[in-house]
DNA sequence: TTAACTGCAAAGCCTTTGCAACACG
DNA sequence: CGTGTTGCAAAGGCTTTGCAGTTAA
């Protein structure tokens, strides 16, 4: 995960000029939010965001992530995903992509879009309804977990 | 949705024999519950199972619904539905199936396993990754909504 | 009879909101 | 400078828990 310090000026300069298209100031704040969640492929929820960005800003209070989140779903900057938990996961991939997940330890990997072949449907759907897009969920047992296992804490 | 009391009398039966296999007490809010859950397509809420029991059973409380809900999870009588809700959606057909998800107003249909096309996988999952099952969740519109159509509250 | 279940009320999360001070543009 | 943003604290939902009384088997 290492990037340098151009790589960094230059996303910082995007996501300036993706909140000034959308009329959200660029705040400190903010940049860190986005940087860390864009930064993951673990579709971290609020809390585990919170404990990354206060690293860096110790004083930040969880209802600003709370409101940045919010902020950004609003704007596109980030998605929601559906999971069984009780508790909102993020995700800043906004490419199609399917996910597969862990039965046991609720670990969520992305498979790119491509990795599936396209599904079709056989049969009509019901009357006067019209899909925009779909999203295949694979559950399973990742390698850490196996099946029998017991999730570890 | 008619239903003579004959046929009651036989899903009660099933419905009593499917909790004594599991050690579960044969309530008289237990079926109640169980019976308008299997009723209907709608993955309904807590709240809105509360509201349709409680016109049977005055008295009841949500406490004894969640309750009911746990139990009836743990003892695989119900499967919870992932959803972009911030409310646990519920659903008490087991068989296989995938869903269909109004992104204007929220609704939920279900669609039999055979309608779709069997998914495939094009390329290796990550490394033992193991699937046991999936399902596909189709994004769209349904007939009353429309794109550009606002949801109806 | 006895273990399990119910209803009530209180407590526990997660998330949202109101407001004064502060920062971006 | 003015609007938008932050941090704090309090409030709001949804869900769980503890307990005394009740019920199924």
């Amino acid at each position: 995960m290492m990037m340098n310090q151009q790589t960094l000026d230059l996303r910082m300069k995007a996501f300036r000029s993706r909140c000034a298209e959308r009329g959200l100031a660029m705040t400190h704040q903010r940049w860190v939010i986005y940087r860390i969640m864009a930064g993951t492929a673990q579709h971290p929820t609020p809390e585990e965001t919170f404990a990354q960005v206060r690293k860096e800003i110790p004083s930040i209070s969880l209802a600003t992530i709370y409101k940045n989140i919010k902020t950004f779903l609003d704007a596109g900057l980030l998605r929601e995903v559906s999971t069984p938990d009780q508790t909102m996961r993020l995700d800043a991939n906004l490419e199609s992509h399917h996910h597969l997940i862990c039965a046991s330890c609720g670990k969520i990997l992305d498979i790119p879009e491509d990795s599936v072949v396209p599904v079709h449907l056989k049969k009509p759907l019901p009357k006067g309804f019209r899909v925009e897009s779909y999203n295949v969920s694979f559950l399973g047992f990742c390698g850490q977990c196996g099946p029998g296992v017991q999730a570890s804490t």
